[in-house]
RNA sequence: GCCCCAGUGGCCUAGGGGUUAAGGCGCGUCCUUGGUAAGGACGAGAUCGCGAGUUCAAAUCUCGCCUGGGGCUCCA
């Protein structure tokens, strides 16, 4: 952000702040900083607020801007500034922290001072009377700590000008029309039933065929990049997951053991474990290295229910998950493999742009300074030999290894975390996983966990909000609709359609009693990708009247034609429609 | 989990202590057979999220629960 906006930004939280004074005059002030695209300001006020309070606060603030007041520095010694602001607890709690060598300042502006480092404008006069907004108000806890008083957040936006702030406006309103959970209702494409329970996701037919073209693409990938598939329980006894250390470190996250036959057992939040034990079913030879197993594997995690949203975090997920193993040598090579497909796969679900990051080892972790070392080598020196970019995440690593994390960037430059590739030295060792090496005495296999798409679930979401629902042809639900346009050619539509079902195309006959006009209607706010419009002259002569969702009418074509063109498209999963 | 907000036919929305809860979409039947984004008529469909309480009377007020939304990451 630069330095006007900051500035700005920061003045209009300490106008709030008077604004809200006024209006309580018992109010507790928090904190209120500039944020990316405004400010905020916390509050511990008699009652809650409601969306009129917020537009009258925000009516105040334009008055106290209108007022044209400078705003004073002054720095004040530590007693000054206790006696200042002694009924203002949370403030007297920021002045005891502070170092007692640094001097403290002050800014005031109107009737209102503020505890504050600054910087601010120097006067109202230059604060964006149309260039803010106020959004919301909502709950906060003092310091981001639930242990301490919840405290009212009021949320504003600011830019320099009134164009700018509608530009904003609008996006959020972008954002709004593109949620996965607006589009995933009206599109059927998925559905969460209170009867079930939240954050446990049923696929509709429709997002079934999304998933299963995503599934079938995924799995052809892999098996090419020389992967085998494998599949896995649900639930496995309670000691396993001991074993593998996730009943100590990931409790919080599983749900409660299940009793059977006397015997404890866990529902799964992780797929490695089984994937372990496949391995340890014989002795391993390094001949067979690297073994890379994927599994779509479908877990479990309890997640509080405030942090649930929609797809993108839910309580059961399915992870495009794979487990390799390899010796030390064969990690470089190996995390090149995997970032290559990855790659691969996000770029043909339509990603082009994402952020890299490296995480190297953190304050806690297991295994030795030297085998950590060696690993985070080895992942910074393939990132490097792809000439990819990245960013180091200095001890943002798991407690086992070092990780890869890469972030995809959607159609309008949010970024969603999916891929994530991690070296694991931990399991290994708690489940004294061995190979014969070519020196014919016993190693240790190093263990890596991905996950590129992250989870389906979530990748499902992000895709909605990426594509606005108009999925590619290939992951359309429904890739063409023949729409007949008196009932004279329902017969041949149906006959068109089995020809293209047979053909691998995702068909329907919209053989309802509404007229043409109507239809095509249904058929784009379904965002069919293609609409076939079918009248006298083209059951005539074999042909098909080509609509595109894009509203771009084609004409009519061989019916033949046609389907080679779109079998192309679907085939070489094309993100055009012609 | 915590704070605030919300929950009304399948969907979107109106109503807001007092007869049969209103409209649009969708659904059904009938008329219409129409050439590239909404043809017309009629009809069915709701114990107003669930449970309890207050009241002569609750969709409406109170409490609890469930579900959903925003926030709890931006450090004077």
């Amino acid at each position: 952000m630069d330095e006007k906006l900051l500035r700005m930004r920061h003045s209009l939280a300490h106008v709030m702040a008077q604004a809200v004074l006024e209006m309580f005059p018992d109010a507790k002030l928090g904190i209120g900083p500039a944020i990316e695209d405004g400010f905020y300001y916390d509050f511990l006020l008699p009652r809650p607020l409601t969306p009129e309070d917020l537009k009258t606060i925000q009516k105040r603030m334009k008055k106290i801007i209108k007022g044209n007041h400078d705003f004073v520095k002054k720095e004040i010694t530590r007693e000054e500034a206790l006696e200042m602001f002694k009924d203002q607890p949370f403030k007297l709690e920021l002045i005891r922290e502070l170092p007692e060598d640094e001097p403290i300042s002050i800014y005031t502006h109107s009737t209102f001072v503020d505890l504050c480092r600054g910087p601010h404008v120097a006067n109202t006069k230059e604060l964006p009377i149309k260039g803010f907004k106020l959004l919301e108000a909502s709950g906060a806890y003092w310091r981001g700590d639930e242990r301490n008083p919840q405290l009212q957040r009021i949320y504003g936006a600011a830019f320099e000008t009134p164009e700018e702030l509608k530009a904003y406006l609008d996006r959020l309103e972008e954002i709004k029309q593109r949620d996965h959970r607006k589009l995933g209702k009206e599109l059927e494409l998925y559905h969460m039933s209170d009867a079930i329970g939240s954050g446990l996701v049923l696929w509709l037919p429709k997002g079934g065929a999304v998933r299963v073209a995503l599934e079938d693409y995924w799995r052809d990938a892999h098996f090419k990049a020389g992967y085998d598939i494998v599949f896995s329980p649900h639930i496995a006894k309670i000691d396993l997951w001991k074993t593998s250390g996730h009943l100590d470190f990931y409790r919080e996250n599983m749900y409660s053991p299940m009793e059977v036959d006397e015997q404890e057992y866990e529902i799964k939040p992780m797929n490695c474990p089984f994937h372990v034990q496949m391995y340890k079913m014989r002795k391993r030879s390094y001949r067979e290295f690297p073994l890379r197993w994927a599994e779509l594997g479908t877990v479990y995690r309890y997640e509080r229910s405030g942090v649930l949203h929609g797809l993108m975090r839910v309580r059961g997920f399915t992870q495009d998950d794979a487990h390799i193993f390899v010796r030390p040598d064969q990690l470089n090579e190996e995390i090149i493999n995997i970032l290559d497909l990855n790659l691969d796969i996000l770029r043909t679900c339509g990603f082009s742009e994402y952020d890299i990051y490296l995480s190297t080892k953190p304050e806690k972790y297991v295994g030795t300074d030297e085998s950590w070392e060696r690993a985070t080598e080895a992942l910074r020196a393939a990132l490097e030999q792809m000439g990819l970019k990245y960013e180091i995440d200095p001890g943002e690593g798991v407690f086992y290894g070092p990780k890869i994390d890469i972030k995809i960037r959607d159609a309008l430059g949010r970024s969603w975390q999916c891929t994530t590739v991690q070296v694991d030295f931990n399991l290994p060792e708690r489940f004294d996983m061995t190979y014969i090496a070519e020196d014919g005495k016993e190693h240790r296999p190093i263990m890596i966990h991905r996950a590129l798409m992250g989870s389906l679930e979530r990748f499902f979401g992000v895709l909605i909000e990426h594509y606005k629902g108009a999925f590619p042809v290939w992951l359309s639900p429904i890739q063409a609709r023949l729409i007949p346009i008196t009932d004279e050619q329902i017969e041949f539509c149906f006959k068109l359609a089995n020809e293209f079902k047979q053909a691998g195309i995702r068909v329907e006959v919209d053989d309802g009693p509404d007229r043409m006009q109507k239809k095509i209607r249904n058929a784009q706010l379904e965002k069919i990708p293609y609409q076939l419009v079918v009248g006298e002259r083209e059951a005539q002569s074999n042909q098909v009247a080509v609509r595109l969702r894009t509203n771009e009418n084609l004409g009519p074509m061989a019916v033949d034609e046609f389907k080679k063109m779109v079998l192309r498209i679907i085939e070489t999963r094309s993100q055009d429609l012609q």
